[in-house]
DNA sequence: CTTTGGATCGTCT
DNA sequence: GACGATCCAAAGG
C-alpha cells in the first residue's frame, strides 16, 4: 500500500489492497497449487495475474516464501503518470476515477494481463513491472475493513486503503459505510 | 445516488 | 456443469 506501480509509461500510487492467505477460504491458494494459481506459490516479489468472470484480469503481489501461497491483490491505484494511455485503454470513461478505481480496471489501464503472470517485480526491460518505494508518508494512516466481492472468509478485516482517496474502489464491504 | 441483470469463459468439480 | 478476488449500462428514486 502507498507504493508506486510502474508499467511502461504508466505510474500510479497503490491506494487499496487486500491480503489473501493459504488457509483463507476466499483465497485462490486455499485448495493448493493448480495451473492457474501456480505463481502464488512461487517466489515473493513476483506478480500473480489471474483471469476472472470470462473477461477481466486482476493482479497480485506474491508475498510469502516459495511454496507458501499468500498474495496481496491490487484493488485501486491513483494515477501519477500516463493517464493519457490509461484513458485510451479504458475507452475514455466520463469520470477520471473510473480509470483505475477497481482491480480489473487498473489492470486494463496499465496493460496488465496473463502475459505478465509471474514476472519479477524487481526485473527490468520491456516486460518490466516495478514496485517502487517513494519513501512517502501518507497524509492519513491506512484504514482497514473486510474484503470486497468474496463469499467466504468475509469476516477477515484484510482490506487496507488510504481513507479519502478518490480512487479507492466503489465496492463496499459488508459492515462498512 | 442505488439496484439489477447481463456479459463471457477459464478453471476446477 | 457451476461459479467466480468484476464491470457496465439501464432503470428508478
Amino acid at each position: 500500500l502507498d507504493k508506486l506501480l510502474v508499467v511502461g509509461p504508466c505510474r500510479g500510487r497503490i491506494v487499496e489492497v487486500e491480503a489473501y492467505e493459504p488457509d483463507d477460504p476466499a483465497s485462490h491458494a486455499y485448495r493448493g497449487p493448480s495451473r492457474r494459481n501456480r505463481s502464488m506459490f512461487g517466489p515473493p516479489g513476483h506478480l500473480y495475474v489471474y483471469f476472472t468472470y470470462g473477461m477481466h484480469w486482476c493482479a497480485n503481489v506474491v508475498c510469502g516464501p516459495v511454496g507458501h501461497g499468500s498474495a496481496v491483490l491490487l484493488r485501486a491505484v491513483s494515477p501519477v503518470a500516463g493517464a493519457q494511455v490509461m484513458a485510451e485503454r479504458r475507452g475514455h470513461p466520463a469520470r477520471a476515477v473510473d480509470l483505475t478505481n477497481g482491480p480489473a480496471k487498473l489492470c486494463q489501464a496499465f496493460g496488465i494481463d496473463g502475459q505478465l503472470d509471474g514476472v519479477d517485480l524487481a526485473g527490468r526491460g520491456p516486460r518490466a513491472v516495478e514496485l517502487r518505494d517513494e519513501g512517502r508518508t501518507p497524509f492519513e494512516p491506512a484504514r482497514r475493513s473486510t474484503r470486497i466481492g468474496i463469499s467466504a472468509g468475509t469476516e477477515k478485516p484484510w482490506r487496507w486503503y488510504l481513507p479519502g482517496d478518490p480512487y479507492v474502489s466503489p465496492g463496499r464491504p459488508s459492515g462498512e459505510r
